[in-house]
DNA sequence: CTGAAAGCGCTTACAG
DNA sequence: CTGAAAGCGCTTACAG
């Protein structure tokens, strides 16, 4: 492959000259800059990023690390990351936890040694000494989604709290009252903020939300489906399921269904996290919506601060309910026939802003 | 960040031997890699790849170029193949092309820029003149599921044609005469073969594929949709659309939904690609399943051959239809309870193999 | 077993 | 406007 030298050779200039056409910088001649722009040409000259990078110390490269690909939801993060990095001139590399530790400390780890610029996570646990030592080091970081806590990165994430609640307002308007919940991993910030928005909500309409009722889950299908096997078991089982992510909502029907029992007349069904295919489930699955384009777009907005020298600041955006039929039908008029799901652009909610 | 200078002066070595240690060199010892060791600790010393790849004209990194991650194939595909990869002490860079030729070249840009020890793709369209450049060019490169024709390039890949085949017999057995498809953009390769070998099955059957019931889409949801309506509103609708991929089956049952229509009472629908949720959509829809984790390793694996000097083949590997009740009720009994199908460990078929 | 030195492909003060 | 030269952080013959 043609190297900048064999390019100086061909338009008869020293590689000085070819590194500043190629840089567009101004002190150029006309002459030059043609001599080389055609050398260029002629040789199929490719600048090697590598080389660059190693001179300049930086790669226009962002890391980011998520939880789990498979999972609808950080997959159209992923992409949303990945469109706006672009328009700003970052590549982005992806690594998948899924959900698991030391997974996520391999990519962190191949990450840092490849120099990215920065580093988006949606931590898998508490954050390992490694992920500890990357967030007080120099790196710059921005947490997406999940967060650690007691770290000082700016986080950009999603604020269910009051979708929660208008979803438990939603089922007791139905008339249940033995609701349970499939929660993540106590590790994640997600896994202990939805139970505790629940307990809340719960609480607030005088309801309990005994141990029996509280799930362990890990954010995948597979444990969707045990939990449920066990509140179906459950000499008095549950009147709702509210999976809190969207794997583990599939995990549940998953388990109804091999039991023979239908949604929502056996059993409800609600999920955390809205994605295309919830339309067309058997029932349409009640859902709380994040902002999912906007969450990548506004996290890497806040890396590139961080990486060219601004202040960057958390952001809370806040969820929605989406109401369908898997909680039982409503008095009211079903809802308007839902405008096509699929790739429909995002909406962006008003943003509220808060210090990191 | 400390470099090898700096363990060197710690560990009072040259820097040549730093790298010996570092690189597990046999002639190094005892005594001067404790020494190293403890030194590369107390700094927290990380090897910077990128000088390292620049050395040595490796990167240990492979470029995955691919026409969507957003459809659900896709990021399975994406999964396996960084999954192999990792096992083979490679990482793997992700361009999503989102069915954009500009979007893939872009990919293919940065990618070659980059220099990935190798190309991993899934072409959205006939082949740049970029693309036919890198193919024909040094770079290691392997196709994906969808190939060029006429480039000396291996390629990994599901032949359907058996699994189309034993579709149209499910459909002829059911009743159906008039069978329509919403084809992918004629400029894949599978675009045109799900066409062609949907025809010859009909064909077979003595039944025609008249233009009114092929319907152009471009593998995303949006296309299925207004297809589907297309269909849905010609003098003699068809009685089953056939959506080569699962995007466009979504838009489908969007654009039947919305018309207050049921599947399959009003119209049956099968789609090309199995998915999780296709279990749990009303109906569970009929599908046509890839091996894709075993087409995404098989394609690493392939391209890994040919990185480190060995010669690759070219692997098909057959596709398979599952029945479930999009099409209409068969007079069997109903399959037996589905095993529940999310993270389910790839089933590995026979395997034909061909040369390249 | 060890170190001095060259070199990978760039960029960028510095001098002219 | 231009070029010679240093240097980014590594690896690897080469000589000892």
């Amino acid at each position: 492959m043609a190297s900048i030298k064999d390019v100086a050779a061909e338009a008869g200039v020293s590689v000085a000259t070819v590194s500043r056409v190629l840089n567009d910088h101004p002190s150029v001649s006309a002459d030059a800059r043609t001599r080389v722009l055609a050398a260029v040409e002629v040789l199929g000259y490719r600048r090697n990023a590598v080389a660059r990078s190693l001179r300049t110390d930086q790669t226009h490269t962002l890391g980011l690390v998520i939880s789990d690909v498979m999972n609808p939801y950080f997959t159209e993060l992923a992409r949303s990351v990945e469109e706006e990095a672009r328009t700003l001139g970052y590549s982005v590399i992806i690594g998948n936890a899924d959900e698991r530790p030391d997974l996520q400390d391999h990519h962190v780890r191949n990450l840092l040694d490849r120099r990215i610029d920065g580093l988006l996570v949606s931590p898998t646990d508490g954050g390992s000494p490694l992920m500890l030592d990357a967030a007080r080091g120099g790196t710059p970081m921005v947490f997406v989604d999940r967060w650690i806590p007691g770290v000082e990165v700016p986080v950009v994430r999603a604020d269910g709290l009051e979708a929660v609640r208008d979803l438990v307002a939603h089922l007791h308007g139905l008339g249940h009252r033995r609701l349970a919940i499939i929660a993540g991993p106590a590790a994640t910030t997600t896994g202990q903020e939805r139970v505790a928005a629940f307990r809340a909500a719960l609480h607030a309409y005088g309801l309990g939300l005994p141990d029996v009722y509280i799930g362990q889950g890990d954010f995948q299908a597979g444990s969707g489906r045990r939990v449920t096997e066990g509140f179906l078991d459950l000499p008095e089982p549950p009147e709702v399921v509210f999976a809190t992510d969207n794997l583990m909502a599939l995990g549940a029907l998953d388990a109804i269904r091999a039991r023979g029992l239908r949604v929502p007349g056996d059993i409800a069904l609600a999920a955390f996290d809205d994605i295309p295919w919830f339309v067309h489930t058997d029932p349409p699955i009640t859902a709380i919506a994040q902002p999912t384009g906007e969450l990548g777009r506004a996290s890497v907005r806040a890396l590139v601060d961080r990486i060219e020298g601004r202040s960057p600041e958390s952001v809370t955006l806040p969820a929605r309910l989406v109401v369908r039929r898997s909680c039982g039908e409503t008095a009211e008029p079903p809802a308007s026939p839902e405008p096509p799901p699929a790739q429909s652009p995002a909406v962006r909610p008003p943003v509220r802003r808060s210090q990191s």
